[in-house]
DNA sequence: TTGTAAGCGTTATCAG
DNA sequence: CTGATAACGCTTACAA
C-alpha cells in the first residue's frame, strides 16, 4: 500500500515537492502534470497523513470544544450539531472534551495544547486560568453563551434579555398579570450566571413597563431541567400561588412546567398558559408549544464561524461579540387568562 | 517558549532521548535525572507535540464516532456520553463525524484514514463499502447496534428481542391482553432493521407464549420520535381501536404515545398502560415512567471498551459481539389493564 | 543507565 | 513551472 507521497513521486516520476503542490492546489503545476500526479493517486489508493502535514505546517484544523454538558441536554447536543455542521463544511474536524470539574477542565485544555488544536470552543469554562493558558500559547478561544470578562476571546450568544422581555411582554400584551418565572439561578457561583440574570432582568423590565408588580412567591431561579421546572411549579400550586401563566426560560423547565399543571388536573392553556424559551423540544408537547426560539443551531454554526474566522485571520479578538436574536413562534400553548392556578379554591 | 523535548534536553543537560524516556514512562532512567527533566518540563511549561509523537510512532490515540444522529436525540446524546467518558479514561480523544448521507460516510471514513485514526466507532452505517475501506487500512471497527455481516468488526449491542419479551411478558403478567406496539420500521432500506426486528419479534414471541393472537391493527413499525408516536396512537384512538397498554420501543415513541392519550382524554395508567424501553428520558414523563432499561450510557462504555481492548491488541476481531442485557424498572406508567382505549364508545 | 543518529510524511525554502 | 534539501518534534534502533 502506497502510504506517502514519495512513493506517488516516484511512480508519477515528479518530485515530492511537486506532489505536495498539487495536494494541496497550490503552486504552480502543469494541468498534464497535475493530472498525472492525479491519477497515481487515485489509481494507489493513497490518503494523505494529515499529522505529517499538521507537524510540518503547524496547524492542524481540528478544533476542540470543551463543555460540561455536551450532548447530555438537548440545548447542547442542538449547539454541538450546529459546530459540527459548521465545521464540516471548513474542513475542519472537531474533538469533544466532556468535563465535570474544574480539574478535568485544565486537563482538557492542556490536552489540547499537546495536539496543538487550532481553536477551542467552550460551553462551559470555570477557570480563568484555562483561558489564560491557551492564550499564552495562542490558541484562539470562543465562548457560547459564557461571559468571562477578558478581551482576548470571542463570545456568540443570544440576547437574552430582549428574548425575556419579548417572551414576557407577549403574555401580558394578552392580558396576563400574575406571570411566574422559571429561570436559572443567580449565584455567584452558577457559570451561566450572566445570561441567567439577562433573562430575568428582561422579565422584570417588562413587567416594570407594564406597571406590574415582581412577586417572588412565583419565581423559581434553580436550575435547568425537567424535574425542576415539575418540583417548582408543583410547589407554587401546592403553595397556593395564583398565575395564569408560566414563563420558562428553557423546554425543559416549560415540559416540567406542563407535567406539573396537568397533574394537578389543570388545562394548557385553557386554565394557565405557558411560553418557553429554547425551541430544541419542537414536538415533546402535547399541543405545540409557544416559544420564543433561541436559534440554537445557529448558535453553534456562530462560535464556530467566529472561530475558524479568527483562526485563518491570525489576529487577536478585538472583543467581538456575536449576539443572535430571537423570534416568538405562536403555537398553542399561551391563550388569554383563563380561570387560571388556585384561582377558586387555593389549597391553603 | 519551550516548545520541543530538545530544549529540554539541553537544559536538563541529558540527551533528547532520555527526555523522551522520561515522558513516556519507559525504559531505564535514574531517578535523579527523571526528576531533573520533570523539573525543567515543569518549570518551563512544556506540553509535548502530540501530533508528532503519532506521526512517529504510528498511533495517535484518536479515535473517530460516525454516525447520522450524534447528539439530536436522547439516545445517541448518551451513547455518546457513555463513549466520551470510557476515552477520557483511557486517554484517547474522539472526533465526531455527523453523517447525513452515505457519500458523507464515505467521505468522514476518508477523513478518518487521513487522520489515521486509531479505530472508529460507527453508530449508523449505510455502506459497506466504508467498513472494507477502513479494514483494508487495517483500522479497528465497532458497530454500536448496528449488525453488517462481516467478520472484521466488533460489535455492541443489547439484547433487544429479550429485553422486548420481557416488556410485553410484564404486561401480560398483569393481565393485559391487547398490547399496542410502537417500534421501529422493518423495510429493506432501514439501516437499523435488524434492531427493530428484534424488537418486534420478542414482542410477538411474549404474545405466542401466552397465547395471545398478535393483532395488526395495534401495531405501528415507523420511524422514532415523538411525534410519530404520537401520530401512531392518536390514529389508533380515532381509528376505534381498543387496546389496554402501549409498549414503545424508546422513550421518545413512549412520549408521544402519552401525549396522543392524553389528548384524547385518556389517563396514563388507569386507563392505559406504557412501557417503555430506553430509559434515556427519565423524568420527561409526568409519572414516573415504567421501562425496560437499555443502559445506554453503558452500550457507549462497552463499544469504546471493545474497540480499545482491540487497538491494543492489535489483533483482528474474531466476530467479538458484546450483547448488555436489559433490566425492568418498574414505574407508575403501567397497572392491571382499565378501562381501555375506546372501551365504551368506539369512534366508528 | 544514557546517548547518537536515522527517520516518520509532510511542507517550506531556495535554487534552477 | 519544477526539484533538491532541510526542517517540523518526536520515537526507535543501536551503540556505548
Amino acid at each position: 500500500m502506497v502510504t506517502s507521497i514519495r512513493e506517488i513521486a516516484a511512480l508519477a516520476k515528479v518530485s515530492v515537492t511537486t506532489v505536495s503542490r498539487v495536494l494541496r492546489n497550490n503552486g504552480y503545476v502543469s494541468e498534464s502534470v497535475r493530472k498525472r500526479v492525479l491519477e497515481v493517486v487515485e489509481s494507489q489508493n493513497y490518503h494523505i497523513n494529515l499529522n505529517a502535514r499538521g507537524l510540518r505546517s503547524n496547524s492542524t484544523n481540528i478544533i476542540g470544544i470543551i463543555g460540561q454538558n455536551p450532548y447530555v441536554t438537548p440545548y447542547y447536543g442542538a449547539v454541538a450539531k450546529g459546530i459540527l455542521q459548521a465545521c464540516n463544511e471548513r474542513d475542519y474536524e472537531v474533538i469533544t472534551f466532556l468535563v465535570g470539574s474544574p480539574e478535568e477542565e485544565l486537563r482538557a485544555v492542556k490536552l489540547a495544547i499537546e495536539r496543538r488544536l487550532d481553536g477551542i470552543l467552550f460551553s462551559t469554562v470555570r477557570n480563568l486560568q484555562s483561558l489564560e493558558l491557551l492564550h499564552q500559547y495562542n490558541i484562539p478561544i470562543v465562548l457560547i453563551e459564557r461571559f468571562f470578562d477578558v478581551n482576548y476571546v470571542g463570545k456568540a450568544g443570544v440576547e437574552n434579555s430582549a428574548g425575556a422581555f419579548m417572551a414576557t411582554e407577549h403574555l401580558i400584551g394578552l392580558g396576563h398579570e400574575r406571570i411566574a418565572i422559571l429561570s436559572g439561578d443567580l449565584d455567584p457561583g452558577n457559570p451561566t450566571k450572566h445570561v441567567d440574570a439577562d433573562r430575568f432582568s428582561g422579565y422584570c423590565q417588562a413587567l416594570a413597563k407594564h406597571g406590574l408588580p415582581l412577586d417572588e412567591a412565583i419565581v423559581a431561579l434553580q436550575d435547568y431541567g425537567v424535574s425542576n421546572g415539575f418540583k417548582a411549579v408543583d410547589g407554587f400550586i401546592k403553595r397556593g400561588e395564583r398565575f395564569t401563566a408560566v414563563f420558562a426560560t428553557s423546554d425543559t423547565l416549560a415540559l416540567g412546567a406542563y407535567n406539573a399543571l396537568a397533574f394537578n388536573g389543570y388545562k394548557v392553556p385553557e386554565d394557565c398558559s405557558i411560553i418557553s424559551f429554547e425551541n430544541v423540544l419542537p414536538d415533546y408537547f402535547m399541543l405545540p408549544l409557544t416559544v420564543v426560539d433561541q436559534h440554537v443551531i445557529e448558535l453553534g454554526h456562530a462560535g464556530a464561524d467566529l472561530l475558524i474566522e479568527h483562526i485563518a485571520s491570525k489576529k487577536p479578538f478585538s472583543g467581538k461579540e456575536e449576539l443572535l436574536a430571537m423570534d416568538l413562534i405562536q403555537g398553542k400553548t399561551v391563550e388569554r387568562p383563563g380561570r387560571g392556578v388556585n384561582a377558586r379554591k387555593p389549597r391553603r
